[in-house]
DNA sequence: CCAATAGTGTCTATTAGACACTATGAC
DNA sequence: GTCATAGTGTCTAATAGACACTATTGG
């Protein structure tokens, strides 16, 4: 933290000038099986008519309240969802009207209903992440952040149940990492490797109603299990940068 | 980032006070087998007398700078220092006198000269991480989350590197697991882990003048290779959270 | 029936880790 | 000589992944 000697003496208004402090919300879900982002479009310079991640001032609040709520303004009530700190971007510049520093948030979610709720939502709408180029500020470059911490949380983390219904199969789980991964894992080796990972997932003990759209047996349903990591992980079939 | 419509329409001083934005740098080091951090005492109310973490006022610069300059300050030159950003504390009063919200850095040196140069280099010093709990603000919990990410790196990161000189033994490599897991690897299969990744190390064909200092064979040296990712992982012995 | 999918069986290559062993060199 | 350490050999259990196969069910 800030040295008292520095908070007292060394404060000069030209060294330290005012700094505004926003919560930017990089929210992810799934929809048809393709990984999308929840985007604003500006109405206004800068940036007009760019679409942005949703965001905006910090309150009296907590970091982390203040990304539940910009979340919620812009899509309604947010059931299940889960949010966590992503990154912080301050290089001076990065928005042209005052030094803003923007503590970044990574939220997921199952499929939800299109954003027409409340704050911002009339400009909200949901885009697929390969579509999301050209970000208004340096959105593109916290979008990034975003679905790399996505892609690897998926190896030791149960976050994929993050994106499915309370009661899935093992199926759409897996379509959640195909969808995230872009590569889709052995659907055999998969179902067997997930139900070898303690607390990952549970069984309900039911089925689907019916199976598959062209045929096929009725699923499993499980539920997400008390795990809080992966152990052994999950690991991606290539596994790149990951600094 | 922050809406058009909010910044200019739903502006209010009441709202969004004025926020200081601050880094702070959680530097670890090995000193004599063990992992220590750098802290100043701080000299003035609030917390006067108690342990903290360096740091201080984000200025024109980018906040990777900012947390550079603060390192420097407090240690002098710092040569090979790896610096990541680890997260952000923002929580309202968690400085008593104003709004602060801090980023927090993380820093990984090899064995450095006790900190007497410049800034309030005259009241920092290394203390066992052990030893650093009843920081002063949050710091605590800042420590904590630089720990454990620490310890994470360790397992799919060359970091380890980072912390010994530009040439080093696999035994001294050894000792950097041993002092941040708080564990000893096997010595024996550690060895063959380490030269089996590829790109963690690379052999210099040289060997240290002598052996241990009560016998021994002499060790070969090694430089850090030039991978950025280990794969295979090193795994910690006890797999434990990692959220 | 046919096609698609859920779930299981089985085999192989790789790896982690336990343990043992040899070689070196300071004292 | 003694003893701690560097480095290697070897065996076993666990795992990832390839591949094949059976069972189920909608069309």
């Amino acid at each position: 933290m800030v040295s008292e000697r520095e908070f007292l003496d060394g404060y000069d208004p030209r060294d330290y000038p005012a700094v505004a402090v926003t919560v930017d919300v990089v929210t992810l879900t799934i929809r048809d099986g393709v990984l999308h982002v929840l985007l604003v479009e500006r109405g206004e310079q800068p940036y007009a008519g760019r679409l942005a991640l949703p965001g905006g001032f910090v309150r009296e609040e907590t970091l982390d309240q203040a990304a539940l709520r910009e979340l919620a303004e812009e899509t309604g009530i947010l059931p299940r969802v889960h949010l966590e700190q992503l990154a912080t971007f301050g290089d001076p510049g990065r928005d042209p009207r005052m030094r803003v520093v923007s503590v970044a948030y990574l939220a997921f979610a199952p499929r939800l209903p299109d954003p027409t709720v409340g704050g911002d939502a009339a400009a909200a709408r949901w885009v697929p992440v390969d579509d999301a180029t050209g970000l208004a500020f340096d959105h593109d470059a916290v979008l990034a952040a975003g679905l790399e911490r996505a892609r690897a949380k998926l190896e030791y983390s149960p976050l994929a149940t993050a994106f499915v219904d309370e009661e899935f199969t093992i199926a759409q789980l897996r379509g959640v990492y195909t969808a995230v991964w872009g590569e889709e894992p052995h659907a055999g080796n998969f179902h067997r490797k997930v139900l070898s990972v303690p607390g990952f997932v549970e069984a309900t003990g039911t089925t689907t109603e019916r199976g598959g759209e062209r045929g096929g047996p009725r699923s499993k349903l499980f539920r997400a299990g008390d795990a809080r990591i992966l152990h052994p992980a999950l690991l991606r079939p290539t596994p790149e940068e990951r600094a």
